[in-house]
RNA sequence: CGGGGUGUGGCGCAGCUUGGUAGCGCACUCGCUUUGGGAGCGAGGGGCCGCAGGUUCAAAUCCUGUCACCCCGACCA
């Protein structure tokens, strides 16, 4: 293939383009790879189009190669089987509705498990059948609140979402652990580093869940690592459990009047004015602080949760709802208040808390509230702590929940050090649906003994287009784009500087010397443009290998150039079609 | 959905405060010169000033409304 750059549908930018931020939206534009054409939407050119179907390319071999068996849906599709499992409403905004011109509902698939799950039932109906692994590379549609950052978040992007279908447990486990090999394997090709973080299966519903989120500062999603391995999603970290902490030669609990103290910081300034302790100064972490929430739960019930934590942590709201999910979490506003006269604001304590309490409201602690821990927290009136209290003595809570923030610094559950937090972009999840959709749309197959068994699904998405823009994130540098071999819109960047029609000759020789060597190469062949633009635009458009025909041509030699390390080199011109070709394989 | 910002030619921007019918750089076309790191000179083409109302003799500019887009947050298998 030869793309001749005076006929290429292409035109680079000078200058960024204002409302591009990141490197990779800015990149993509500035070289002429995409442009907008609506809000989360983006037209591919054809250089960008070359490297999307790379990408698309690497990702449906490795889905072949680990023997699952391409399909595809369509993107319309009615209301009724997201009616069945629940999704047509539990969605929410992010689905695009839309009737036809009966006036039937229909949407456009932000995801599309009914559609497998229904085609399975269609045609399958024994163990025999059974694992099944089926996926499609297909266009989705999703009305995000806010699109950003050119092709990561998108409101039509393209996934390749697979299935898997097993009639056991163990069927599923190892249909997820091969997903997880050819997800390595994909993502290796394409170049991207990844850490694969344990997550939460959220509203998906399901167990076992895992992200594979590239590592880059531009990323949505935060996650935690440990020098000694460890890596997760914050929903996903478990708080290490302290000892039980002895506490016989404990002073009892006291209240005492601290007027004027609704928040944690005035309560410590307060304690350290009036009851100066003589070891060490109050601080945030020795009060017990108990933040009070609303939890809406799917069948429209309220109900009140006070959640008690260190006074020096705050809840982590994305934690707090993986925690209590289904249910969602909504504020306490003062109309809950006045609803729930035990709950004193400001100064809420154990002793108005638990399923036990008169209050009946359910007090859960953070896992760092063991037996023993003493702690300065509310005496449920206004403007009164009580000091010393102790869990296991003065209070038992209902249970622990993890829902305080992570901080740097935290140790890592299992042990490997402290945590750090870091962003990352999530290139691919995998998880264990279970039989969630299976049961909703009455998936079952006759097994060994000719029971009907309900299917068990996993489901695991790779974006294809968000890839392109990952690849672009982590490549570039200062000039420019900067692919990896295997997506790379062409293998070499001919340049041909001068006037000289003898360099043109050769240029298009060499040109198509490769190209016959089964190459594609894009070859500079502007007549009337500067070097230092065909130079520049190399560096922009990002090809691994560029090749200067020029001056050198009189000493009968070329310029090979890598565009990762700038290294160069001359090559005689007779070989230069061989030794480039070389280059390229090594 | 909350907060902030921006809409003027393909791209980047000025003009708006103080109304008088649009300008600069890049890109594009033609000619001549130039050709290894974003060339020079000359001559050109291209803009419903986001949209709709209003004020005014006159609106890119003032007023009202509306739409779109970007950023932060909320949201986000």
């Amino acid at each position: 293939m030869l793309l001749r750059m005076s006929t290429l549908f292409l035109r680079t930018l000078r200058e960024d383009p204002a409302d591009a931020e990141i490197p990779s939206h800015r990149l993509l534009l500035r070289a002429g790879y995409i442009r907008r054409a609506a809000s989360g939407g983006y037209t591919w050119l054809p250089l960008g189009y070359r490297v999307y179907r790379n990408v698309e390319r690497i990702v449906r071999e490795e889905m072949d190669r680990m023997g699952a068996q391409e399909v595809h849906f369509p993107a319309l599709l009615p209301r009724e089987p997201y009616e069945a499992s629940g999704r047509w409403t539990a969605y929410g905004d992010n689905m695009f509705r839309l009737k036809d011109r009966r006036g039937s509902d229909h949407l456009l698939a932000p995801t599309h498990e009914e559609m497998f799950t229904l085609l399975v039932k269609d045609l399958y109906s024994s163990y025999k059948d059974l694992p099944l692994w089926i996926y499609q590379i297909q266009t989705k549609f999703r009305d995000e609140a806010r699109p950003r950052a050119g092709l990561l978040r998108l409101r039509e992007f393209v996934m390749k979402d697979s299935y898997s279908f097993d009639t056991h447990d163990s069927g599923l486990d190892a249909s997820y652990a091969a997903h997880r090999a050819a997800y390595i394997a994909t993502f290796d090709r394409l170049g991207l580093d990844y850490v694969i973080v344990s997550a939460m299966s959220g509203a998906m519903g399901g167990s076992r869940s895992e992200e594979f989120l590239h590592p880059n500062q531009v990323g949505e999603d935060t996650f935690v690592r440990s020098a000694g391995g460890y890596a997760a999603n914050v929903e996903a970290v478990r708080t290490p459990v302290p000892d039980p902490i002895p506490h016989d030669d404990a002073p009892a609990a006291h209240v005492e009047d601290t007027p004027d103290t609704p928040t944690i910081d005035t309560l410590v300034a307060l304690a350290n004015e009036r009851f100066a302790r003589s070891d060490r100064p109050w601080s945030a972490a020795d009060t017990l602080k108990n933040v009070v929430v609303m939890l809406v739960h799917p069948e429209g019930s309220r109900e009140p949760l006070v959640v008690g934590l260190p006074g020096d942590r705050d809840v982590d709201p994305k934690r707090l709802e993986a925690q209590v999910d289904p249910a969602v979490v909504e504020a306490f506003t003062e109309a809950d208040f006045a609803a729930n006269p035990a709950l004193v604001k400001g100064y809420i304590g154990p002793a108005a808390l638990g399923e036990k309490s008169s209050s009946g409201i359910r007090y859960l602690v953070d896992p760092r509230v063991v037996a023993g821990t003493r702690w300065l927290t509310g005496a449920n009136q206004a403007g009164r702590h009580v000091f010393d209290l102790v869990c296991g003595r003065d209070f038992t809570p209902d249970g622990t929940i993890e829902a305080a923030e992570i901080k740097a610094g935290d140790p890592a559950p299992d042990g490997s050090g402290p945590l750090l937090l870091a962003r990352g972009i999530e290139i691919g999840h995998i998880f264990q649906l279970g039989r969630k959709y299976a049961d909703a749309l009455d998936l079952k197959v006759l097994d060994e003994n000719g029971k009907l068994v309900t299917v068990t699904m996993g489901s695991y998405g790779i974006g294809v287009s968000r890839a392109v823009a990952a690849v672009a994130e982590s490549t570039h540098d200062e000039a420019g784009l900067c692919w990896p071999r295997e997506v790379s819109p062409a293998d070499v960047h001919i340049v041909a500087t001068g006037k000289d029609p003898a360099v043109f000759e050769a240029a298009q020789r060499l040109a198509i010397d490769l190209v016959d060597a089964g190459l594609t190469v894009l070859y500079d062949d502007r007549r009337k443009v500067s070097p230092g633009i065909k130079f520049t635009d190399a560096e922009l458009i990002g090809v691994p290998t560029i090749v200067t025909v020029g001056r050198g041509l009189a000493d009968g030699v070329v310029e090979l150039r890598d565009r990762r390390t700038d290294a160069r080199r001359d090559l005689p011109v007779a070989e230069a079609a061989a030794t480039i070709r070389q280059a390229i394989q090594a």
